[in-house]
DNA sequence: ACCTGAACACCGTTCAAGT
DNA sequence: ACCTGAACACCGTTCAAGT
């Protein structure tokens, strides 16, 4: 079976050089890691899909790991897009609801949110745009808490520690669920979400002084 | 270089047949992983070590994700164990030793706890075995929260709500920092663990009505 | 029953060569 | 400057054959 045989995805080579090759892979690539997981993303499935030779990434690309690093950043620009989208300016409603988009994110995208996160970028050197991306969605999640220690929402302590304890807790809700060590039926699902974020912002509320702990 | 230049870790074949295979297997697969981490772990290494041929396994487990599925197991064990242990039949301030606890095996293992989750197993039926072990870690939290509901320490929500929950939140801290997406200070990290089970235990507690929330 | 060794179908990556 | 195609050093897995 000859190589015309596998019907490449995009016109194959109509030039020499191709277009935006680059933009091109690193599309594919978040492609295949929806529909099908990283683990099915491989250097040939990729040039074969866009009929150039499965070498043919290493002009745009250090390796692999450079690709994959490409498709965290582009994963944290989604979801802190989403996020602020969701946060607007608003008050503890839209706290809230800011929870749930991250985790829907997660759930929308588990093989992406996994390349994320998940080690598969973390030895050697972090990619500089990656660490810059991934900063960038966390202070979406800071600004929101600021402004809600502004409004007396929430408790005065260090905005930095509470953002890293919420984003503890909605990224260990989202992996659990992606990972399947959680109800897999929709509305129980649901529910854990919206209780997660009713604990989570009792625990983070400037409430009156309590007589325990 | 001939195969007697590599020493292997233990006596090679000094019987023709291995004493516990299996378990002799299952165990240098853990000190690899601990050690160097799952991407070095194959199959051909682990049988160097043991100076049998790398497909001596097969007699064993069905596949290497079989094995997998066994180092995960073994995990769930070590850890419900060290859980069990901290907790004792304890009150509050066990079950935040017990929040630590958990954290503090995560960063001790890392490799081998992203096995136990991380979808290393995620395709195909889960072990039976493997879900058995992860529920009993998890009954020994359930446990906890269902003490200090007795108590009166936490509020009177569904007991396996509540223990989502806080396994969502231990979960998140420990992979965020296995991942190294946090500080990589560990005074910084003991702070943010210790914030973590502060705001956790205000989340969760039985304290009087409040005036917002 | 348990293990071996060759073979197979995959990988990512390198490198000289082509345009 | 950009891409190809052969080659290399790795994988996990199968299978006939040995003890």
């Amino acid at each position: 079976m000859a190589a015309s045989g596998v019907r490449p995805r995009r016109k194959p080579r109509d030039r020499y050089h191709h277009g935006d090759l680059r933009r091109a892979l690193l599309d594919e690539a978040l492609r295949t890691i929806h529909q099908d997981g990283v683990e099915a993303l491989t250097l040939r499935t990729i040039g074969l899909a866009l009929g150039v030779s499965r070498t043919a990434l290493y002009r745009h690309f250090a390796d692999k790991r450079a690709l994959l690093s490409a498709v965290a950043t582009e994963g944290f620009r989604m979801l802190r897009g989403r996020l602020v989208e969701v946060w607007g300016s608003g008050g503890v409603r839209e706290f809230n609801e800011m929870g749930v988009a991250y985790v829907q994110f997660a759930i929308a995208n588990p093989s992406h949110y996994r390349v994320m996160f998940g080690g598969f970028v973390d030895d050697g050197p972090r990619d500089e745009e990656l660490t810059r991306e991934g900063m960038a969605a966390f202070q979406a999640l800071v600004d929101a808490i600021a402004a809600l220690q502004k409004s007396a929402d929430v408790r005065k302590d260090d905005p930095l520690q509470l953002a890293r304890f919420i984003w503890a807790t909605v990224h260990g809700v989202s992996m659990l669920i992606i990972d399947g060590q959680l109800s897999h039926q929709h509305a129980q699902l649901d529910d854990l979400i919206q209780f997660a974020m009713q604990r989570l912002q009792t625990g983070i509320a400037a409430g009156p002084a309590r007589t325990r702990n």
